[in-house]
DNA sequence: CTTTCAAACAGAATTAAATTCTTTAAAGTG
DNA sequence: CACTTTAAAGAATTTAATTCTGTTTGAAAG
């Protein structure tokens, strides 16, 4: 019925209301030079076909109380596939790891943990990381200061377009 | 005029919408047995008070072809404010860092960069970031696969409320 | 070259949500 | 107790979202 293929406009809309959810269509409409109607129509597409996830609200946390966060760096001991099968999901499942990364390196995965402050996140390293399987070294590195924090993709019109996956 | 302390309601709101920016206020009103235009009226105050920073859409950068993500650790070879500041203000021009921390330990940055392959990365490293002034070691760490990226915080009532800061 | 079909679009019509306005009730203050 | 302030609800209004319909365009079919 409907393409999956981006084009020109379809790329500059997610451009536009990836940094800002509440333009209306009409606005929308008004940069791109389409009525909003087919904004609308356009944007019913992209979620359809799986390029818009959702949409949600930027919250200051800062101004919520304190907050330490962590870059922390962690070695299993054993590095067979389920050990890190295991490890992944259940790490994942604590609310204080915003973010959890398998990567390349010395370190099997990274970790962005937020807490209130140095007191948490003993208690939470200590007691609960520490005590998942098969964790061996544990490499934490603080947040000084975040300089950048960009949630928008740089969208580029991709060489070759007609994919769905 | 308004005050600037969060009551309960305030953080349920700020839980939801950091979760989903298109309830509408009649559904959130359902949900906090509020009526629609009370959610309103709270969500504005949370907005003028710094509470709310902006709403967005998430895109699935995936389906828009290659993507590789790397954490990119940086250490300088001179630590004065004079060579971070500057470090800082250059670095995150590059759209390709999507974030950037100042941090404990013995790397001072790291940096998430996002580029479409190895190629690019190379290029990225080689001919732009480590042409910045004073950049020392760079180690580079790629992310094997992505397990969570939570980006709605743990609210929890904060001890104290009373600051506007 | 003409016909046919599908897609993108614009504009009107309709529905639903956002926003404003007014009133009420509760809570705090002197 | 009188006075003020605040949160909230409900009605009224404005604006946006959504649906519907007709037109245009371009590509494919004959």
């Amino acid at each position: 019925m409907t393409t999956t293929t981006l084009d020109q406009t379809d790329l500059q809309l997610l451009r536009l209301i990836q940094k800002d959810a509440s333009l209306t269509n009409k606005q929308l409409g008004l940069k791109l030079h389409k009525a909003g109607n087919t904004i609308f129509n356009r944007v019913e597409r992209l979620k359809e076909i799986g390029y818009i996830i959702g949409t949600l609200t930027i919250i200051n946390r800062e101004k919520l109380g304190e907050m330490l966060t962590s870059f922390t760096s962690i070695q299993l001991k054993d590095h067979s596939t389920q050990s890190l099968k295991n490890f992944e999901q259940e790490v994942v499942k604590f609310t204080e790891v915003m973010e959890c990364y398998h990567m390349t390196g010395d370190f099997d995965f990274i970790l962005k943990i937020v807490v209130s402050n140095m007191q948490a996140y003993k208690e939470f390293v200590v007691n609960r990381l520490a005590n998942l399987p098969d964790v061996g070294t544990v490499r934490s590195q603080f947040v000084i200061n975040e300089a950048k924090r960009e949630l928008a993709y740089t969208l580029e019109m991709p060489p070759f377009h007609a994919n769905g996956q």
